[in-house]
DNA sequence: GCAAGGTC
């Protein structure tokens, strides 16, 4: 019997084949696409690799205007499924006719089940006589494929249908928030303001905790410190108390200070700290963050190597290497290089080499490792940073524990207690292969207990409590990932979505007034949208219809439903949140005071299109500073000291690098300066 | 000009 088998990528398509056929298979194409071929039994079998879904979901074209229609009629519209990428259909339907059987071998997950639905779909509209089996398998190894092909199963329609639910959720809700929300704010064409299941959480993650910055109020608190001297060594103590609330306890503490302390304790404690357990892309993507790369960044560059070769697939939520991955060949390879040579000789001479693991056990794919020894002059410096991240990460998950001591000491003087830690290790384990974290030691003299050392100076600092720190990119993967938020294949797709929607700005990233007025509008009317919460609901309801306790059509009514509560809200108060939405976008276009009049300077639009900044004191001021014609114009935090404007930055779409035009009034008069030095 | 999810 001939078969057709179908797959999720060309990568997997042509490890299939090769498994399958002992290494005896041919590369064709059909069409564009590569198709791998074998004998089997005098039959011939073909493996196509699709490119993820093949198919896309949509409303129908007369829904394509979006003033034309209220927004709430997309909660009822009716919903088409459109190719995707035309190429593999057509390829997918030529194999289809030769084909008697076709075996739908895509990944073994919801998603994987719904691309396999969408493929077979396809195959059986031109050929209604083929008949269809399911291979499950976690991973490409040679045994979990093969037996995937010995017992084959049959499609899960429940499961594909779940996804199908997941699709058009995402779509009605998205797509009628998104145009309730920009048409309401006047933002038409590409200044669109979107909503959606994910990004708008994340969104609120970050406003949330701008305002919790913007509300912080500092706490003063004191500290006192000493400085002893012994023989010939310096250290520092700090009194136990820590911080310290009152000024007068901190000087009452201050005053009680002799001119020598004695030592009352010492305590050696021995700690291990363990190495780090393999990447899966969220611990690689905050990883990848400390060395200066932003999620998309490193994506793009792991993609990159992938593609080469040089590393394992990057997608995975898998933190435990398979039996299968042998690893004394891999620190072979490794070791061929001069860089690593010394890490993986010292490796190899460990009693046993056990790695760590995590304890998402997920099989879909291994942890990411390096699979082929890379050159430095064959990948440029960012491809060889992530590739030599890799490699340490692999070598770090076989290291050691890293061992060291905690000393504390404990003196008194004139009835107050201080203390100081030192921190020393005593073997550097994995750190040394992995020298990413900081391994800071501090070193006291030894100290005998009773032992009196003479105070040299005595500090009282005053300092005060600071805001909560920002996520950094690559921080807020990994806050998504515990909230549950996207996938491991679209996190970092969301958060440059962000970006590029004005949403945020800078590294780490802030949220703009808009995404502000946005997040406030939502929280108030369409709450639902703004939580995490919604995802995790969905995620039950999904499991409910594999389950066969729902069905896709009552999980998706319900929600319209809702949907249809939310925009009654949302247009019974129209004119309240028209307003303050408006307010909120307008905060994103007043820059400062007008040097002229006093009024606020605006970033503006002139009735050609153009951008000036002008004043709201027209017509009676008419003071205006010029903009740049192209590119998406952000308010920055930042005010220029000497004109007291918001300095500005420049970010385009496309791959071109923003850049920060500073403040309007400098950079104009930068500009006249260079224009008169060119005339002169 | 909408979402999120695959993959390139």
């Amino acid at each position: 019997m001939n078969k057709l088998i179908v797959a999720e990528k060309d990568k997997a398509a042509k490890r299939i084949a090769e498994i399958l056929s002992d290494g005896n298979y041919n590369s064709k194409k059909v069409g564009k696409t590569n198709v791998y071929e074998y004998t089997e039994n005098g039959d011939k079998n073909q493996v196509i690799g699709l490119r993820g879904h093949i198919m896309k979901i949509d409303f129908p074209e007369k829904y394509k205007d979006w003033q034309a229609q209220e927004p709430k009629e997309l909660i009822r519209a009716e919903i088409e499924k459109n190719p995707l990428h035309k190429g593999i259909v057509n390829s997918l339907q030529k194999l289809a006719k030769q084909a008697e059987q076709t075996i739908i071998a895509t990944d073994y997950d919801r998603e994987g089940e719904l691309i396999g639905k969408d493929a077979l779909e396809v195959i059986e509209n031109t050929n209604n006589k083929i008949t269809n089996k399911r291979a499950r398998f976690s991973a490409l190894t040679q045994t979990d494929v093969k037996t995937a092909f010995q017992n084959t199963g049959e499609m899960d329609y429940k499961l594909s249908s779940s996804g199908e639910a997941r699709q058009i959720l995402d779509l009605v809700w998205g797509a009628s928030l998104t145009r309730y929300i920009s048409l309401t704010a006047h933002r038409y064409g590409d200044n669109f303001l979107s909503v959606g299941r994910v990004q708008t959480p994340t969104l609120a993650i970050i406003v949330d905790k701008e305002k919790e910055i913007e509300a912080f109020e500092p706490t003063p608190y004191w500290e006192i410190n000493l400085t002893l001297q012994t023989n010939n060594k310096k250290f520092q103590a700090q009194h136990t108390e820590g911080r310290i609330w009152e000024e007068q306890k901190a000087d009452k503490i201050h005053q009680n200070i002799q001119n020598t302390a004695t030592v009352t304790s010492t305590k050696t404690k021995t700690k291990k700290d363990t190495p780090p357990t393999p990447f899966n892309t969220t611990a690689f993507m905050r990883a990848a963050g400390s060395v200066g790369l932003n999620p998309s960044r490193a994506m793009n560059t792991a993609e990159t190597l992938y593609t080469a070769g040089y590393i394992s697939y990057p997608r995975t939520d898998n933190t435990v290497y398979s039996e299968s991955l042998d690893i004394e060949q891999k620190l072979h390879m490794i070791g061929q290089h001069p860089e690593f040579k010394e890490n993986v000789q010292k490796i190899q001479q460990q009693k046993n080499i056990t790695p760590t693991q995590g304890d998402k056990t997920s099989k879909d794919h291994p942890p990411i490792h390096p699979t082929q020894l890379a050159n430095k002059k064959d990948l440029n410096k960012t491809e060889w940073k992530v590739y030599e991240l890799i490699v340490r990460r692999f070598l770090a998950t076989l290291s050691p524990p890293a061992t060291k001591k905690r000393i504390t000491i404990k003196l008194q003087t004139g009835g107050e207690t201080f203390q100081t830690k030192g921190t020393q290790y005593t073997d550097l384990g994995w750190r040394e292969h992995y020298p990413y974290y900081k391994t800071k030691e501090t070193i006291l003299p030894k100290l005998q207990k009773n032992q009196e050392i003479n105070i040299k100076q005595k500090h009282k600092e005053s300092k005060q409590t600071n805001p909560p720190n920002r996520y950094s990119s690559n921080r807020l993967i990994t806050k998504m990932d515990k909230k549950g938020l996207g996938t491991k294949a679209t996190r970092h797709n969301i958060i440059s979505k962000l970006y590029n929607r004005n949403y945020i700005y800078g590294n780490p990233p802030k949220p703009t007034k808009t995404a502000e007025a946005v997040i406030e509008t939502l929280e108030e009317y369409a709450e639902r949208i703004t939580q995490p919460d919604m995802t995790a609901t969905l995620e039950k309801e999904m499991d409910q219809i594999v389950d066969g306790k729902l069905e896709k059509q009552d999980v998706i009514e319900e929600s319209r439903q809702m949907l249809e509560q939310i925009f009654q809200d949302l247009t019974q108060n129209k004119e309240k949140i028209a307003q303050s939405l408006r307010t909120g976008l307008q905060k994103d276009k007043i820059l400062g005071p007008c040097p002229k009049c006093g009024e606020n300077l605006r970033i503006m639009r002139s009735k050609r299109g153009s951008r000036f900044v002008g004043c709201s004191g027209y017509p009676d001021c008419n003071y205006s500073l010029p903009l740049p014609k192209r590119g998406n114009l952000i308010k920055t935090k930042k005010t220029c000291p000497n004109h007291n404007l918001n300095e500005l930055k420049v970010t385009y779409n496309k791959n071109k690098k923003p850049w920060t035009l500073g403040c309007p009034q400098c950079n104009y008069d930068e500009w006249q300066k260079d224009k008169n030095k060119d005339k002169d």
